[in-house]
DNA sequence: CTGAAAGCGCTTACAG
DNA sequence: CTGAAAGCGCTTACAG
């Protein structure tokens, strides 16, 4: 005898009492729902979830689907897990659990999601590095499974989503950069098909037409998003005969790597150089110079991840009716000294 | 009409037949099983996951805790990434998912545990970030469920687990900082409980011994695993008058704002200074020096960690008969520029 | 080789 | 307020 069963015969009682009494149901007696619970913990019985589960037709699980490759390997460093720390503590009140569903560098993406959907192993998901066109979300979508996507893209039915404020932070770093003097802006983006490079890059391009500063397509390096791809942005940007006097980065990590090949030229960002990164992490404030970039709290997109997703399901939208269906994050400037310098006159061409 | 009896009514047979052929079953017709899989494609139809595991007893599911809180946070960036992918590809030959759970920070690390496995989610567990003393393994032994710990503990009844190489490490950089003049060696080591401290501490303090040197505690620096940790780290022992040439970090992200730090005292790593790090990442070698640090594989550790786990199932220990329960695994030596010089004689007290 | 039936551990109408 | 029973979607002895 085990698990519900066992409890209900220590307890001389029905099943069907146990599991109303544990699962909060009013038409039970008090002081046997206090028994219940009692006992419970005494035998330590915890119901099994696959049979919760096969009976509610639900698993109370929500799961975040992270890829191992480019994308995320080389960027998600402490970005999900402060995502996933606000998300818990949303779907905490709903007694929901967060899995994180990593997807193999061996496996397609999208087979990987059709797979865990079709399953049922979660109730909703929670999709990142959304891509400009991405299947998954058509996937999603078929599949009738409710789901939020951290990202845009252009695929699907305008989906709940919520998304970093990129052509702000484009528009911030150009006005600023523009405002000391700089005319040769490069911009450094994501080699794949990341959707956020589309935005990044189109945010850049109407802040220089703003300022009526000519789009030079010889500016963008596309590269990793890793200390590598900065090395690398910076190598190409020396080689171009561009001559650029100022970068913006998609990813704060390549900064280091920028920092270390600009040096290699005798060059010294924050003095000869301007650099702007995008999201500021730990690291920001302890380099050389100091990186100028923008600050968000990754608990509170978390958070705001976690109530537009319940807020698009059936069985949870009626705690959250005021919840938007789609977020733009904002984010706020961190000044630091990598761009703490007006370009002299003679080099603003 | 839906799942297995939806397919089998399509196919106008039983829906035990259908099973047995999606299964591999061989008491099925070859043409049966064809026209089966076949129906099972055209139609989407995946077996539903509550329904197998609460009939087979088993998930086909492996969980890795991961603890969002202090240890994970400030250090995980990539190290679990790369554990992941490599531990994904050995569970796959077995149709094993993968699944990370993440530990809220509002959650008791140990009653989320005993939760996750009472409720039946995963077949096996993988701790990590283990304690010198850890409840978990305790609890993970007396559910009777298999486990393997990233990181070796003093609880339990010496269960499987695979570790770094503290000792390895901390021997070798002693060994090449002595070799180069050093004496006052200092080392940063984690503020909390988790037991890498403790054993790589006693493998510099046993190195040390080994070359005649005296331990000296106030070398000895306890910081978070973190840029503003090695900041930190930096300060403390220039403020403690002990004036150390040299220091080994538990984590190389430290060395970041210890570089930081020494360079605000007109300090120069890897000239007046020597930084040896722990693992390489990414970045160790865009820093300004290039960091000194050891090199592993996450990949094959995660391979080596996913083998070892599925050595100690019942179900799966006859795949790998060979494979130990107990692994400390090597690490590399890269020559970096942090610790290039030669101590002057007047400075090894 | 196939079908009919039992049963995994729960929750939930339903009857009393 | 409680109990007995049905049934969620599968897999697997068992019978034929």
């Amino acid at each position: 005898m085990k698990g519900i069963r066992r409890l209900a015969q220590h307890l001389d009682i029905s099943i069907g009492t146990v599991s109303r009494a544990l699962n909060g149901r009013p038409d039970v007696n008090e002081d046997t729902r206090k028994r219940v619970l009692e006992a419970a913990v005494e035998l330590g019985y915890v119901p099994n979830q696959s049979g919760r589960s096969l009976r509610q037709g639900t698993t109370n699980t929500i799961g975040l689907m992270m890829e191992s490759s480019a994308q995320t390997v080389e960027n998600s460093d402490n970005f999900f897990m402060g995502v996933v720390d606000g998300a818990q503590s949303v779907f905490a009140r709903h007694q929901l659990d967060l899995i994180l569903l990593p997807c193999s560098t061996d496996e397609d993406p999208n087979a990987y999601l059709q797979r865990i959907v079709a399953r049922r192993l979660v109730d909703a998901m929670i999709i990142s590095a959304t891509r400009k066109i991405d299947k998954r979300i058509d996937m999603l979508e078929k599949a009738k499974i409710p789901f939020i996507a951290l990202g845009r893209s252009e695929s699907g039915h305008n989906p709940p989503w919520l998304d970093l404020d990129f052509e702000g932070v484009a528009s911030r770093a150009i006005d600023r950069l523009v405002g000391r003097g700089h005319r040769r802006i490069a911009i450094a983006v994501p080699h794949n098909e990341a959707n956020l490079g589309y935005i990044f890059l189109d945010g850049y391009k109407q802040a220089l037409a703003r300022h009526g500063l000519a789009f030079d397509p010889d500016l963008v390096t596309r590269t990793s998003s890793s200390e590598q791809g900065g090395y690398f942005a910076a190598d190409e940007l020396l080689r171009s005969g561009k001559q650029p006097t100022a970068i913006l980065l998609i990813y704060e990590v390549m900064a280091i790597g920028l920092y270390r090949r600009l040096a290699e030229a005798g060059i010294h960002a924050g003095r000869d150089f301007a650099v702007i990164g995008f999201r500021e992490s730990p690291q920001s404030r302890f380099l050389s110079p100091p990186l100028t970039c923008f600050r968000l709290s990754l608990r509170d997109l978390g958070i705001a991840l976690a109530e537009s997703l319940l807020a698009s399901m059936p069985s949870f939208k009626h705690h959250y009716p005021q919840t938007p269906a789609h977020r733009i994050w904002p984010m706020e400037l961190v000044e630091g000294e990598s761009d703490a310098f007006e370009l002299p006159v003679k080099n603003q061409a």
